[in-house]
DNA sequence: TTATTAGTCTATCTTTTTTATAGGATTTAT
DNA sequence: ATAAATCCTATAAAAAAGATAGACTAATAA
């Protein structure tokens, strides 16, 4: 499952998406409107700007901001950013990479091929469903 | 990404699928073959038994087996034992429903839409392949 | 230039989950 | 009887998730 801390991102990029054309939007509007602990949703904002996806501004008439249109934000990249590989196992991980410990041959592995093609049948999806395909209105 | 507790059971289930031949298998002999605690392996062995999917038979000569053929062990019922969802969402498990807080319509929202793909993607393949698939030697 | 506003950064705390261990109870074969 | 094995429950330890705190920096406006 997602933890809250990716959940939660995507309700603010929601947020933040259906109200590109009003500038900066403030931490604190966005914790109030999706209901998340406002100390929590800093962090996970930071996180998102550190990692380009949103501009931030300081000060009055300050707040954050889509760096890209919502189109062109993946869904995979979240899930990776915020909680790490979308693959079931470590070995089958592309990003996130570790051999098993209790596998002799990932080559013959029989869990392995299996776990890969669950991890490619939602990568398929992931990485190309957007920001865009979760929003309620258009924009 | 799958818990060391499910990694251990496919491990443990394959062991146990190539050695269907040689009656009742020891947890010590598996925790050996595959390099897993004793003690952990024994209440995970033990949860697969209460849910129906091993037998066992105590004191000498005892140990566990397979209650049917590996070929009918669906992948999706182990990781759904041992892990829970395999959903991203609550909003979307189908075994481990559970409503969103912040989401205002589940009908309408597009993260619901596009991980029930996820989910279907998934289970399409996790439903249909079995522990017989997973072996390394054909048995 | 000062006060105010709002994000930045890092640390810490709390809670939950995961992983692992302990040890006595029970069953079965010999 | 006794030894061998699983059964069962409790608990401990470690890691991860979730949440909070507070001092710091930058931008704006008066």
């Amino acid at each position: 499952m997602l933890s809250k801390k990716t959940q939660y991102a995507f309700h603010a990029l929601v947020h933040l998406a259906e109200n590109m054309d009003k500038g900066p939007i403030l931490i604190s509007e966005i914790a109030q409107e999706k209901n998340i602990s406002i100390k929590f949703l800093e962090n996970i904002l930071l996180e998102l700007k550190n990692a380009g996806i949103l501009g931030s501004k300081k000060g009055k008439g300050g707040g954050y901001y889509l760096l890209r249109p919502p189109k062109e934000i993946a869904l995979a990249k979240i899930i990776r950013l915020l909680d790490g590989p979308i693959a079931l196992l470590p070995c089958v991980s592309l990003n996130y990479y570790e051999r098993c410990e209790n596998c002799r041959d990932e080559a013959v592995c029989g869990l392995n091929e299996v776990m890969s093609k669950v991890r490619d049948s939602a990568l398929k999806i992931l990485e190309n469903k957007t920001l865009k395909d979760i929003l309620t209105r258009n924009s």
